[in-house]
RNA sequence: GGGUCGGUUCCGGAGCGGUCAAACGGGGCAGACUGUAAAUCUGUUGGCUAACGCCUUCGCAGGUUCGAAUCCUGCCCGGCCCA
């Protein structure tokens, strides 16, 4: 399979601004880059398939060039946002731009034949006159051009919020990484997100009349989901790569969790499974989906590809004890082990003389807000603690409500967890 | 600057002197059913209380009234129209 028809076939293509590229490619190895936003310091989901297109390519022959938007990164995008960007500090991009070059290592080879390069536009942004750059560059974009693009129409015709003229500048600065590499490194391609077709566009054009030199853009599609929300998000918030935001564990039931409709379509994004291996796992949702085989593997692979073999074990041991079965056969350690990534407290011994009211202990450690909170969840019975269901709102806690001598797992609903831990 | 309409609980959006913690929809949470899925159905969605009830909420500040989200005054913010 060439790399276009497996990128075809993995839905990674969305629009290609010269039809020969295909070609272009085939004919020996190119530099391409690809852009990220130091908006954090961890890339969410999101951003993994542009990731996964760059190993594509990268495998396929070519020399990724990873630009970290260190400069860009302090003037913001305004593509199809709806408000204006709030600046970010020249340390906190410096910093988040750093936490994202670690994270790329896990998915790129940054050593051998076509190694991956990371840069920082900040480098050739960052020392730029102002004259220089309004003559040289100014000069060749057309603001009636711009004025008519998609990705900031949006932002003019809304009165509310307008558009900066920091923003609004935006676009060159991109068009001027492009000429800028391809100049530099005689990078030939940038790929990104379909937001970014305008400003990859634009720097194609750039590059044409200031090198007369032919470049190419390739955009990838936006991740849909079949019950039409927004993919990514997960009960807590965004679903993070870095393991300290988003912890393995429910990194990997982010991915278990997938619906059917959606899941082959994902181990077409973000695994590197053969063909023919998608395809039997796409059977198993049909044939047999209460085995839940093709999620499983999902979960599995992109677990391992993000956070590595350890933590993927962690995750499935954890998930096992959840979900599986019973808590009470669990020892001390495995416990602690286990819960290491669910919030936990410290409470004192004495709650568990039995003069204390469940709900009341639960609120006072931050396992809910309010009583009234806890206490509808028991009404509709969902509170568990430690395997058994709590069903009395005036219930009290004592001893027994331990799995082991100092421990208590207190399950809120089907998959919240919270440990206590009791001390003197 | 003038006119006019509006700012309500997470969001949208009713309410227009007491019966309003505030309709309805969405979202959230939970339960049932399942497969840690989807769809569906049910419950729940300001705080405290075992409960009667009490407290805080309807842009902000005052006022009228036994009583205001609802009426009046001023201020702030937004839509539309005119200059």
């Amino acid at each position: 399979m060439t790399l276009f028809e497996e990128l075809t076939w993995r839905g990674l293509l969305n629009q290609v601004t010269d039809p020969e590229l295909p070609e272009k490619m085939a004919a020996g190895s190119m530099v391409f880059y690809c852009g990220f936003d130091p908006t954090a310091d961890s890339l969410h989901i999101g951003s993994m398939l542009p990731i996964m297109t760059i190993a594509h390519m990268q495998r396929a022959g070519h020399r990724p060039l990873v630009l970290v938007g260190g400069g860009t990164g302090l003037i913001g995008d305004p593509s199809f946002k709806k408000d204006e960007r709030s600046l970010l500090t020249k340390e906190k991009v410096a910093e988040n731009a750093e936490g994202i070059r670690k994270q790329l290592a896990h998915f790129l080879a940054f050593e051998g034949e076509n190694a991956a390069r990371m840069i920082n536009n900040v480098d050739w942004l960052g020392p730029l006159p102002l004259l220089d750059f309004l003559r040289d560059i100014g000069k060749h974009f057309s603001v009636n051009a711009m004025l008519a693009r998609d990705s900031v129409r949006m932002r003019l015709e809304d009165r509310d919020q307008g558009i900066s003229f920091t923003e609004f500048t935006y676009s060159l600065l991109q068009a001027y990484d492009f000429h800028h590499l391809c100049e530099q490194y005689d990078c030939r391609l940038q790929i990104g997100g379909s937001d970014q077709w305008g400003n990859i566009v634009a720097g194609i054009d750039l590059s044409r009349r200031l090198l007369s030199k032919e470049t190419y853009g390739l955009t990838i599609p936006l991740v849909t989901k079949s019950d039409g929300t927004k993919f990514g998000k997960s009960e807590s918030g965004n679903v993070w790569l870095d393991p300290k935001r988003t912890s393995s564990y429910k990194f990997y039931q982010f991915w278990i969790n997938q619906a059917d409709a959606d899941t082959p379509k994902y181990l077409k994004y973000f695994t590197f499974l053969s063909r023919d291996e998608i395809e039997a796992l796409e059977r198993c949702v049909v044939e047999e989906p209460h085995k839940r085989e093709a999620q499983r593997r999902l979960a599995e692979e992109v677990t391992r590809l993000a956070h590595g073999e350890e933590a993927l074990q962690n995750a499935i041991k954890a998930s096992q004890a959840m979900f599986g079965g019973d808590l009470r056969g669990l020892d001390e350690t495995t416990l602690l082990d286990v819960f290491s990534e669910m919030p936990s407290s410290e409470v004192s011994l004495a709650v568990l003389a039995g003069d204390r009211l469940t709900v009341d202990v639960l609120v006072e450690c931050g396992v809910f807000e309010s009583k009234g909170e806890a206490k509808r969840l028991i009404k509709n019975g969902g509170l568990y603690v430690s395997g058994e269901r709590v069903e009395a709102e005036d219930a009290k806690l004592t001893k027994a409500a331990c799995l082991t001598e100092g421990i208590a797992v207190v399950r809120k609903g089907k998959k919240n967890y919270h440990l206590l831990r009791f001390v003197d």
